[in-house]
DNA sequence: AGAACTATATAGCGGTCGCTACAAATTGGA
DNA sequence: TCCAATTTGTAGCGACCGCTATATAGTTCT
């Protein structure tokens, strides 16, 4: 990569027919919905507009590929549940937001229904199901970590469990085509039995 | 085809060389495990310990065979909503016992976990899809028409599909190795959202 | 026994899967 | 210009998919 001296002989580098990271985001989208199993290399090169030999020159293979897309996912698709989960206000409060910003999320674009890691979770291949698993570990983190710090230590994975389940109700019934209002509901629902949970806050604040 | 008449001739029948009832249970033993995708024709001749020609002589097709074995899933292996949403009781309770029951079911055992209409619900087939979609409906509007006896109408839909998202939940956690404790305590927790939708019962007892 | 019929096993159909060998086409540098 | 490096398109690999034609083995009747 970083060998662009000249006296060793700089390697021939010839402009790719088409961008790799512009088909990341295609793929992306093609995986997002239906699913790492139920797509296809030819749905891929046909979407792609390439052949066979270049998808596997650019990314590898197939699961090269939808990693790729999953890790972009991660990265930018993803809810921020940092800035919903964030100090200073009422945790029942802001884990109800989170649920709401995650029904709005997996309803926004009717393509990309639901979670593209939660629903990888549950696929028939063992890889893709291994990848998602790593990727959710750290956003599931996040929210056992708040809410640790919110709530009594012999009730922090019966809240984060029923939160986390709630999320991924939501992500099932995203892409089953209920509205986004049906699901914003369901949330405001959801956050209800959170009442109470978070009652004397001072206890737990610090930890 | 009918020109066999020699006489009324009741028609030759031989013991089949295996139990086709039994062949149904066996074969929905692995749908339920993996889902219809993931089980191929050879999975299924290789554990009924047949050839292909035998099971499509007893069964038809793959998807006959699948809708066979959901069908009976549905008679016999289906959570009895009937016996657990009856009148007479605090409906919030009831409501909740349901999810209890649920995430019990949905654990008992650990190769058949989760909902197994639910989870075809999702499925990449389309046949298998619509198949799951008919048969949920029924408990669906079971669900809906006793949470409709008790809370006001236009909080009807709202409550009804908070608890099938649950549900759902619930099938999918427990698909995902989830202890039947754990999925007991979320049960739990989700029932908590209910106390308070169910105020004043005497108005909508008597439709 | 022999005829009539059914269930079985062998073998393989056309199709798609993920993936790749290979050679022609395209581009850069000397 | 000519070579070298690299990508492209063609064609097809072996494996598996759901499914079936066909012939054999087996059973039940007359």
């Amino acid at each position: 990569m970083e060998s662009s001296t000249v006296s060793p002989r700089a390697p021939r580098q010839r402009r790719p027919a088409f961008d790799r990271e512009q088909g990341v985001e295609i793929a992306k989208a093609l995986f997002h919905a239906r699913g790492y199993d139920a797509v296809s290399i030819a749905d891929l090169t046909h979407a792609l507009e390439i052949n066979p030999p270049s998808l596997y020159a650019a990314y590898g293979s197939k699961f090269a590929l939808f990693e790729r897309t999953l890790r972009s996912y991660r990265s930018t698709d993803f809810l921020q549940i940092e800035k919903i989960l964030c100090a200073g206000r009422p945790p029942a409060e802001a884990l109800t937001d989170l649920m709401i910003a995650a029904a709005r999320h997996y309803t926004r674009n009717p393509d990309k229904r639901g979670c593209m890691i939660t629903e990888a979770l549950q696929g028939d291949d063992e890889q893709a199901c291994a990848l998602a698993g790593d990727l959710a570990r750290e956003p599931r983190e996040q929210v056992r970590n708040y809410i640790a710090a919110h709530a009594p230590k012999s009730e922090v994975d019966r809240i984060t469990d029923y939160l986390l389940l709630n999320l991924r109700g939501l992500s099932a019934y995203a892409r089953l085509g209920y509205s986004q209002k049906k699901l914003i509901d369901c949330a405001r629902t959801a956050g209800r039995a959170l009442e109470g949970e978070f009652g004397d806050e001072a206890l737990f604040q610090t930890k």
